[in-house]
DNA sequence: GTCCTAACTGAGAACTATTTTCAAGTAGGG
DNA sequence: CCCTACTTGAAAATAGTTCTCAGTTAGGAC
């Protein structure tokens, strides 16, 4: 288990944070080992789960502070899928949108450069400055489709 | 105020929720007033405010319940700009966008129509069918990039 | 290695937004 | 005008998130 913990201090997250000035404590470890092992879109609820399971102690505050601080770096973001809970995305390193399942809540990611092309057009010719934006596209998957 | 509500029922939305089969009272009048009156973008607390200006017993479960409704005849939405409540918006009669600026929290609408193709087509492109879509920009008004 | 201090922690209280419950009230078809 | 199923407001319950605080710890200085 503390080797799970080493393992993540190697990590991209665990880099950035250093970076940035904050310490590499156990729990944020956990945090980025929970996160960097493919739990995209988790809740803080999920992430919290997950992350007992290489450190028990972890504590449900410390990980919303943790995803607070991957927000803040650029690193995240939050975001809402359909239930009341707020998700959170890493970004990886792209900039990516959602096909939001109505039927089976299955999210799938879509990188589409052609659209923030869009998005900066349509902001520049109002004279906004954007510094992001936030799509999700939502409907019926595939498989939900033919399985009624 | 009994005036102000029998406008109210000649209204859009007060004949959508008719054909539907809800019934007209009081306090879902005040709701769809306050909303035609052009409080667009509105938290259900905001509305609830305005509401009890025209029809002073209101509930802030019926403000609930009533938006909840609209929402579900597809008249309204729910977006997240920013602030931890979610706001409400009307779709009016198409589908729009939001420019939201993080220095002042002025909202933008912004209508279109080539974005609406552009999803449509990505989705299609993975065998999704799309339902609808929300999007949001963000970044900084034409205002606060000039008085800084 | 040891010390030191600011940064960090978990637990639980507090806070906020939203939903549910339920007894009482009402719209509107008959 | 009468019913009755639908609707209501108030209050309680739930859920998500943030705050508080006393104790712990990472990591730079020595
Ligand atoms: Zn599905
Ligand atoms: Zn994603
Ligand atoms: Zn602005
Ligand atoms: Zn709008």
């Amino acid at each position: 288990m503390e080797q799970t913990l080493e393992h993540a201090r190697g990590g991209a997250l665990a880099a950035a944070l250093h970076r940035a000035g904050y310490k590499l404590t156990n729990p944020r470890l956990a945090v980025l080992y929970v996160l960097e092992g493919g739990m995209c879109h988790a809740s803080p609820q999920e992430v919290y789960a997950a992350g007992c399971a290489v450190y028990p102690t972890l504590g449900l505050a410390t990980v919303y502070r943790t995803l607070d601080i991957l927000t803040e770096l650029g690193l995240a973001r939050p975001s809402y899928l359909g239930d009341a809970a707020q998700r959170f995305t890493l970004h990886h390193d792209h900039h990516h949108y959602h096909l939001v399942c109505d039927a089976c809540g299955l999210i799938t990611d879509v990188d589409e450069e052609a659209l923030g092309s869009v998005t900066d057009e349509i902001a520049g010719r109002l004279g906004f400055r954007a510094r992001g934006h936030y799509l999700e596209i939502y409907g019926v998957c595939q498989r939900c489709q033919s399985s009624n």
